[in-house]
DNA sequence: ATTAATTGTGGGATCGTTCCCATACAGTCA
DNA sequence: TGACTGTATGGGAACGATCCCACAATTAAT
């Protein structure tokens, strides 16, 4: 067990009250009992213990960070993990810790588990429900939402420019001399890929000349689920003669370049590929892959800038924080 | 504010013992009393503190997770994202909350914010200089090792069959035939790097034949230094006429493939490419990385089995743990 | 010399739980 | 009838820190 307050004091011969003086630097202590005291804090390796100050101080220092999620456990992916590195960095460098769980439900227990935990402040990723929202809500907690997806303006939201970047992928495609263009987009239920894909859409609609899309919804926006997509749409997406593929996002963009790649379909020779993201792998791949950058890394960062400020009470300016991104030319176009 | 028992009692209009006893399930309440109390509770969406619980029971059910890093943040890191991942899964499964730190010095103050947190164990990952060990050890709680680097036989320590591992390698490229191989190895210092690399070579030398080697130490074991070696070598490696490049994790034999794949050298045609670790991009790379899988998903869940066993004080057979890694082939070979 | 301020220390309430103990009442049994 | 058991409830100590308050001794100011 570790030692508390009072063995120190017994150990020294002075009261607790004097211990807590001489650890906290505050109040008066005199040069000779501070150095008996440190010396006997050295030698026990004591420390006092956070849950007691917690106790006493009603405050924490703790923030919660739930990841949401559908199936797979999900720090390791590449945006996620950005996020939560950048977390990670900027809560310890304001004096917080964090408690990091990740809910495959979309249940209220994570929340629960929070509160008990007596968090000041959580951070919501992902896609989760309004109810989790209303739930969350109700404990009169600072949170906000990071990659989520909700139309609740009261709900303070970290996310990037989407629809700017589909519009963005959209003009570049097309400045290439792209014409027919092959469409992969994420579920519809995801607002950003659906806005990726709308600002994609619209923009395309708005240019010159007869442009032809072909949209295709994959059920996952995963790797697997792009590859899958394209080799389903093999025959069709050979026989029209397509230039382009844009995917919105990068893991869909890599899955469907990997089959072209097996197919020996040059890239960007025959076809050129786009995605959105811009994760690590997207410079690594082979060609690199033209796409979308989106900074995960500032979104996670300022996102715990503002949870400090909603817990400190200090004025907010808007609920709303988007990022706007930003393209990144490599060799896939 | 967050309510607390003693609000509840005064609603409810029994004493705090009471509304304890109907929470925790434990001895007499009334039908009709547990009734009123669990109605109020509900409607006030009272949580008991778990940091006041904590206090009373002196367990905290918190788990402490430092990675130890050089220089980036490093969840989103493949490796330490799946040991992250699963060690979350596997805690939230015992009822364990886990606090997440990244230590970029190595430093001390780690450990001690996790004591003050007054956490029950301690997972260290990565590599961390023998005097935090030690550190460690004064405080006289469970902790382990994983994927690190120690001579210690004290400390529980979770890694796999390097050695072995890198001896599989090169039992399958001779196999496949190949006599001249460019051998990426990751810094000296790491010791998984050091044991794949020795398992490797002895085991080449072992083979019948005359074998080529050529060893190349790359001081970081990242993509970008891959890369990097194999294009300052690059004219010494065209006119050897090496016949497979070995690294000894899967980012560098990446990074050395792009080269590859930039300069058109065909893989496996002419160039035969292996790695170590089966990260998840090693499949979704064009050519696929064969690599030797390691199961980094098993060993965090494995990590926190046996912390929860030393937190139990229950028995424990062996401080070593060691996992087998299998050989995967793919494209690239 | 008296008052006031400065320095140093200890006592004890407090935070929100748990849990032991005391008490009270109803029903059962000899 | 008294002793005992089972059910139900409340009181209060304990956990380990902080911090207010009281008090003592020394020094400074009037």
């Amino acid at each position: 067990m570790a030692y508390n307050i009072k063995e120190i004091a017994l150990r020294v011969g002075v009261s607790k009250s004097t211990v807590s003086r001489v650890i906290s630097g505050k109040g008066y202590t005199s040069p000779e009992v501070r150095e008996r005291v440190l010396s006997v804090v050295e030698e026990l390796k004591y420390k006092p213990s956070a849950v007691a100050r917690a106790m006493v101080s009603q405050r924490t220092n703790n923030i919660g960070v739930i990841i949401y999620r559908d199936q797979q456990p999900i720090v390791s992916h590449p945006i996620y993990g950005k996020i939560v590195d950048s977390i990670l960095v900027a809560a310890q460098a304001r004096g917080y810790s964090v408690y990091l769980t990740t809910d495959q439900g979309m249940s209220l227990s994570s929340t629960d588990f929070m509160m008990e935990k007596r968090v000041e402040g959580l951070i919501l990723i992902s896609r989760l429900r309004q109810n989790v929202i209303e739930y969350v809500k109700k404990f009169n907690i600072p949170y906000l939402m990071v990659n989520g997806s909700t139309e609740d303006p009261e709900v303070m939201h970290f996310v990037s420019r989407d629809e700017e970047g589909g519009s963005h992928a959209a003009d570049y495609l097309y400045r290439q001399g792209h014409r027919k263009l092959f469409v992969i987009a994420g579920p519809q239920e995801h607002r950003s890929h659906n806005l990726r894909l709308k600002g994609f859409q619209e923009n395309m609609d708005r240019m010159d000349g007869d442009v032809e899309m072909s949209v295709w919804y994959s059920p996952e926006s995963s790797f697997e689920q792009g590859y899958r997509l394209l080799e389903e749409q093999w025959d069709f997406f050979v026989g029209q003669g397509f230039t382009a593929l844009f995917a919105t996002n990068d893991m869909m963009a890599l899955g469907a370049m990997k089959l072209l790649q097996q197919r020996s379909v040059p890239i960007p020779g025959q076809v050129a590929v786009m995605g959105f993201d811009d994760i690590e792998y997207a410079a690594m791949y082979s060609p690199s892959l033209t796409t979308i950058k989106v900074d995960n890394s500032k979104i996670g960062h300022d996102a715990v800038v503002m949870l400090d400020r909603l817990i400190k009470q200090e004025k907010i300016s808007s609920k709303l924080n988007e990022y706007s991104s930003e393209l990144v030319i490599r060799e896939s176009t």
